[in-house]
RNA sequence: GCCUCCGUAGCUCAGCGGAUAGAGCGCCGGCCUCCGGAGCCGGAAGCGCAGGUUCGAGUCCUGCCGGGGGCGCCA
């Protein structure tokens, strides 16, 4: 139990109990003590009693030998401060562990997980980065707690667009047979389809009958559709990997997956009493959502024309996730723009009977990619960076900052570095901002080692290694002891043993940048420990021990929570 | 017009209803003949505005101002 908050709370409710059964001690870090306890004055108040006589009561009634030491404190807080003893073996147990003391949840999930989520036909670009980014930290974070997780690569594989797509590729007389078909460059082959779709009204007219064709099953017209979906596979695959992404072609579940329940979920609408037909189409109203003239807004279910659009394919998707994956957590990482159509997805689903009471569905929105000009990012040439390409000037970008360092690194060396260092940098600089709010794209900053950066990270990490590397060793002395004297040494223990609470944090809320700050944190409390504590020139053997395997542990916690954000932390660098 | 997100230091960002609002970069002043300068220590500088709820509001509610996004057959 090397959890500081959790052991607070626990010590302490059997105190709150005797006073208000069921109330919240409301432990929080505290900057005038190592934690604070805010829940007196409420309960104070509640009762009409003098909160510091109350809060001195509840101080004398607790029990924490062993723990920490209380002390009232202002209007009514309690002031608690860990004590040491209890946070140097916590350090040696956590130190020990590979999970570094973090449980797994005591109630696990299976977890719909939808993220990244491109469009077929087209390559990824900077808009792609943050949902693809954050849903595979958010995966790695809730697989680490034990959860099971089913990614779900919600492809865009079965709109219009296809039609314009499949009969350019007809046009062209391309050979879909998977080995002969490429058609190069995809943003490229896009553009060509939509400027014959603009510019001729045929051209458009065969495009609008050939997605009809393609969802009522014609053959040519899917040959073609399956050699451009695995041809953007490929190359999403391709990103993916350098990304260092989990998602792999079976977590694809494209539009088009959904195809044959789309009768099922008109069935289940129409037998619920949802269904209403409006202007020839098949919608759904769900109360609270109005339009520009403040009618009631619809969710088009099946359109005039008898297709489908996406709010039907998200609708059976989610259907299908409850029913037959069985999933009681259906998590959707997408952008801030689309809230208000999973609102109504939800408020649908719901009415539907599709989500029992134990299933709890959630758009995770995250906000956009600025320019240093706050716009939204352009390329000179004013069009929306590739993925690809802005992933490849971070690792050339890396790899010049590498060479400035001037560390004469061998060639293997120096391309694996540019790689993890570049990676990591635009991975961390989009992890370590608040998720709903827009950031500004800066290469400078987040390329630099200095201040709050994926570079600075890693090489905090590579630098305790060396310590390690110096001295001819892995780690610490197998049992050693940790005492903390020193004020840097017992704020880096306090630190270390923050992990859980500050993991927990970040997946209560889905929200790395939680885990970015206390990495960063961790970072700096490493560096004043480092420059005030001489390790290998401690003054007697059992210190050097005791402050390797703070070393070791911080080196550790590191490692694991960069990992947890998908960023790689080189040994050396 | 309605809905929604955002508005915190010169800049980029934290801040789970709690005490004196933090960090990074930049700026100013010290320290370090140092285990790879990722320096270390200190300083100046800020909650868009107005009400309200609360023992306590940057945080919750209402209104306003400013910016982004959304609002029927695209995804």
């Amino acid at each position: 139990m090397p959890d500081p908050a959790g052991a607070l709370r626990e010590r302490l409710q059997p105190a709150f109990d005797a006073v208000v059964p069921g109330s919240d001690p409301v432990v929080r870090p505290s900057d005038r003590a190592d934690y604070q306890a805010n829940g007196v004055m409420a309960i104070a108040k509640s009762l009409g009693r003098p909160p510091r006589e109350l809060a001195q009561q509840i101080a004398d009634a607790a029990d924490l030998a062993g723990l920490a030491s209380v002390e009232v404190a202002g209007p009514g807080f309690l002031n608690l401060t860990l004590d040491d003893a209890y946070l140097a073996t916590a350090v040696e147990v956590v130190g020990r562990d590979v999970r570094l003391g973090v449980a797994e949840a005591p109630e696990r999930h299976r977890v719909a997980l939808d993220y990244s989520s491109p469009g077929v036909g087209k390559e990824l670009h900077v808009g792609h980065l943050r949902g693809t980014v954050i849903g595979d930290s958010l995966a790695r974070l809730l697989r680490f707690f034990g959860h099971e997780v089913i990614p779900r690569n919600h492809l865009g594989d079965w709109g219009t667009p296809f039609g314009m797509l499949i009969e350019h590729l007809r046009d062209l007389g391309v050979d879909a047979s998977p080995e002969g078909f490429s058609v190069g460059d995809l943003d490229a082959f896009y553009k060509e389809a939509r400027s014959k779709f603009d510019a001729d009204e045929s051209f458009a007219e065969r495009s609008r009958q050939r997605v009809v064709a393609l969802q009522h099953g014609d053959e040519e017209a899917l040959t073609l559709w399956r050699a451009l979906v695995n041809e953007s596979i490929r190359h999403f695959d391709g990103v993916y990997r350098l990304l260092d992404i989990r998602l792999q072609p079976e977590d694809v579940a494209g539009e088009s997956a959904y195809n044959d329940q789309l009768d099922a979920v008109v069935a289940d609408l129409e037998r619920a009493g949802l269904l209403v037909e409006s202007d020839g189409a098949l919608c759904v109203f769900p109360e609270g959502f109005t339009n520009r003239e403040g009618d009631p807004l619809p969710i088009i279910v099946r359109k005039r024309d008898g297709g489908y659009g996406y709010a039907a394919t998200d609708l059976a998707a989610l259907r299908d996730r409850v029913d037959r994956l069985g999933c009681d957590r259906l998590y959707y990482v997408v952008g801030a723009p689309q809230s208000q159509h999973f609102e109504m997805v939800f408020r649908v689903a719901a009415a539907a009977g599709w989500v029992p009471e134990s299933v709890v569905t959630a758009h995770i929105a995250f906000g956009s990619i600025l320019g240093e000009d706050h716009k939204p990012l352009k390329t000179r040439e004013g069009e929306t960076p590739r993925l690809m390409d802005l992933l490849q000037e971070a690792v050339d970008r890396a790899g010049t900052a590498l060479d400035e360092r001037g560390a004469g690194y061998d060639e293997g060396e120096r391309a694996y570095l540019a790689e993890a260092i570049g990676i990591g940098s635009v991975k961390y600089a989009d992890l370590s901002t608040e998720r709903l709010r827009d950031y500004v794209f800066d290469w400078d900053r987040m390329l630099s080692f200095e201040g709050d950066t994926g570079p600075y990270l890693a090489y905090a990490h590579a630098r305790i290694r060396s310590i390690f590397r110096r001295l001819g060793r892995d780690g610490p002395q197998p049992g050693a002891a940790v005492t903390v004297t020193e004020p840097q040494e017992r704020a880096l223990a306090l630190a270390l043993l923050r992990f859980e609470e500050s993991l927990a944090g970040t997946l209560e809320h889905f929200a790395p940048h939680r885990l970015c700050g206390y990495l960063f944190g961790i970072a700096q409390a490493f560096s004043s420990f480092y420059e005030h504590c001489s390790v290998l020139r401690a003054p007697d053997e059992v210190t050097r021990e005791s402050r390797l395997v703070l070393c070791d542990a911080t080196a550790k916690t590191l490692s694991l929570g960069l990992s947890l954000l998908g960023i790689e932390a080189p040994e050396r660098m």
